[in-house]
This record gives C-alpha cells, structure tokens and sequence, in this order.
DNA sequence: TTGACATATGACAACATGTCATGTAATATC
DNA sequence: GATATTACATGACATGTTGTCATATGTCAA
C-alpha cells in the first residue's frame, strides 16, 4: 500500500504519478520497470518516491487496483441482466473483460500484467469475485443467482464453483494474450470449457 | 536454451552450475536472484556465465526443466493404473505432486517459482500434459483414457477437458503454497471442485 | 610448430535501488 | 508576530546489479 503521504498528494500531483508509474508498467513488465523512468516522467524526486511508495511493486498494485475498481460492480449487472444464470453470466463478463483488456489504452498495460502475472497479481484481479475477506461483497454476489438452475447440496458449493470458475477465466484471459487470440477464437474456446462445467465430464 | 557451450561441459561442471543456480532459485525469486551469487557459488567466472546462458531465466529454466522432466512418465503410469480413470488419476497425480513440490529439497525452489508464476514458468510447469508441440506424447496419454466413462462427443473434447483440468490443477497448488494448506486440506479441496468438473453444476 | 578455434576471465561502463542529511513549506502553539 | 513542530522535497551517494569486451589460456588438427 503507498503510504499515507502519498494520498495527502494533491490530486492532479496523484494523478499525474498514477500515469507515469501506468507508462512505464505498460513498457514493460513489473521486474524490468524502472523507478527512474516513473519519476523522471512524474517529475518527481527520487526520494519523494520512496516517501510516496515502499518499492515498486506498491506503484504497480496501485494502477493496477484503480484499473480493477473499474469493473467491481460489473459483474453484479451482469448476473441481474442474465438473471442469475451463472454460466450465462460467465460468458458474458469475459467478454467485457477481454475487450477491456485489450483496448488500445489497457492493451500494453495488461499484457505485461498477465504474461508475468504472479500470485499476487491473480489475486489482486480476481478479488472481487473471492470469498475471504469478501465476505460481505460476495454474499451480494450469491444471493443473484439462481441457484434452482444448480446442482448443489448445501451453499457453500457456490464456493467451490467460483473456485473453478474463476481461475478457468483467467488463464483463458492468459492465454488470449500469451497466444494472441482473436476475440471470437478466445470467446469460443471459453464457451467450450465452460458446457463442460455445465454438464460434467461422466456419463451418469 | 543455454548455449552449446554450457552442454559442452564435463558433466560435473555442468552439475555444479545447476546446483549453484538451483541454491540461488530457491533463496528468493527468479526477479530477484543475482547472477553474482551463482558464479560464487558455482565458482566461474561472471564471463562463463553469460558464455553458458543468454541470461538468469535460461539459467531458472534450465533448473525447472531438470526437475520437471523427473515426472514426465508419472502421469501415464498413473492412468494405466486407475485403470484410465481420469479424474481418479488426476486426484491421485495431485497428491504425488504436492509431495513432489513440498518435500524438504524442492520446497523452496518450487515456492519462489509458484508464487511468482509467470506465464512461461507455468507453460514449462505443464507442458508434459499439453497438446501443443507435444502432439505425439498427447496422443499417447489419449490412448490409456478409459473414454467409455465420459460424456463426450468427438475426441477433441478430450484435449477441452485437459484445458480445464491444468490450469484448474496448477491454481490448486499455487494456492496450496501461498495459503501454506495441509496436504490433506488441499487434497480435499481440491477433490470438491474435481467433483464439479465430473457431475456438472446445471441440473439436467 | 603453427594456426584456428573453443573456452575462461575479471575489469568496466552503465544503470538500479534505497537511504539520508539537509532543505523548504505548512501548520500549530504560545 | 514569533517560534516550535510537523510534513514534504530533494539529489548526492553507497552499494549492488547486469551484460560486454579485450585479452589470456587451453585444445586439437594439420
């Protein structure tokens, strides 16, 4: 987390870090990222940095949260408009993020992200679809879908659900940038891989 | 790849490398492993280094890959075994897995590596069970499938269902480090969300 | 012996990071 | 208004990093 200096920072001063530390992310990755080249473009002291930041991964979460924030409600809308079909709704929020990632803007920015992505970097992404520390958020997100649709036992298999869910998604975001997909190729191959988290595997 | 000079070696030499390179991998993260502390350790010159390897990550794969490939039969044994029960052989390439990955030699290396997954580590990671450039060795997985069990209509659906199984698998163990879970509490989680896989979650 | 090639070496340039003593500005206290 | 206190800004610097290169040494064939 930046420390709290920097959120003292005046906002076009905040603002105008955020687009430096966003330039160099979106050069290259985390671990070839260069301080000097943030501050340099910031117009920024060096020591000023480090009384703004611990290092520079705490400037990479900080663009990348305030990318993420963007979509937190989005996936809610979406299960609404579906009307609590999940799977639907799976499709539908891939969609969105895969045009979001690779608009112009974000396209550099993400690549990087996820062609490095670490633990930390997953999990900074997919926490608004996480349970722990979500607790509340997430409660929201189960009480909108339509569990009559699912084949669960006792609510907490929606847990488990999104456990499998969720990093299925990412690593087809992954791919679609380590392979360079075509939206509808990226699109397809998802819907396949998720009918057969639909339908299941064994014959019953 | 390490050039042809680092193969040219004697092979103690090239032990020695390795094992420098491992010791050094497995103290921190590849982004910060020094180059300098393998040539101390592996005692050459930091010239040699850059004449053996293009640069650190040739070094780290060269070490991943030496310790991946002591699995590459694993898998298939596993399958002739179960009798080419997939899921089962999943569950069970789980557990000889996470043993693998935590036992007292490997578990700091594979940690660093994991929690700091990049695409390409885990490309590496699971590249014994993809199809792509393996199209000969997947077919031979294929064949100890026990497709008869399955819900599946062409035989593509098999290389989908792996597509789903992999990164499901390696999310599993990327946790089971990050969260520092029992062998057994992994093992179980991850055996729910095999459930998922198998049955489907819509009712039909 | 000589020449051609493969391998080894460590000094070095260029650059990075994180710290710190020293400024300067803003704010509170008397 | 004067002074103390706190917050923020700065860039030089110590220390470490990587990748290169001229030069030295070893190897093997003719």
């Amino acid at each position: 987390m930046p420390k709290q200096t920097f959120f003292n920072l005046p906002e076009d001063k905040k603002e105008k870090i955020i687009a430096a530390a966003r330039k160099e992310f979106s050069r290259v990755s985390l671990y070839e990222a260069s301080i000097s080249n943030i501050i340099k473009d910031a117009d920024i002291s060096r020591g000023s940095f480090y009384q703004y930041f611990e290092n520079k991964e705490d400037a990479f979460f900080l663009v990348l949260e305030d990318l993420i924030n963007i979509n937190e409600k989005k996936f809610k809308d979406i299960l609404k408009e579906t009307q609590g079909d999940l799977i639907k709704s799976f499709v539908i929020f891939y969609e969105y993020l895969l045009q979001f990632f690779t608009c112009e803007k974000n396209k550099n920015f993400f690549k990087n992200a996820f062609l490095n992505m670490s633990h930390r970097i997953e999990q900074t992404m997919t926490s608004g679809l996480k349970k722990k520390n979500n607790s509340e958020k997430f409660k929201g997100i189960i009480k909108l879908i339509d569990i009559s649709k699912l084949n669960i036992k006792i609510n907490e298999d929606i847990h488990t659900i999104f456990r499998v869910l969720v990093p299925l998604t990412t690593s087809n975001i992954v791919e679609s940038f380590a392979k360079q997909l075509s939206f509808e190729k990226s699109v397809e191959s998802y819907k396949k891989q998720l009918d057969i988290i639909k339908n299941g595997i064994y014959k019953n």
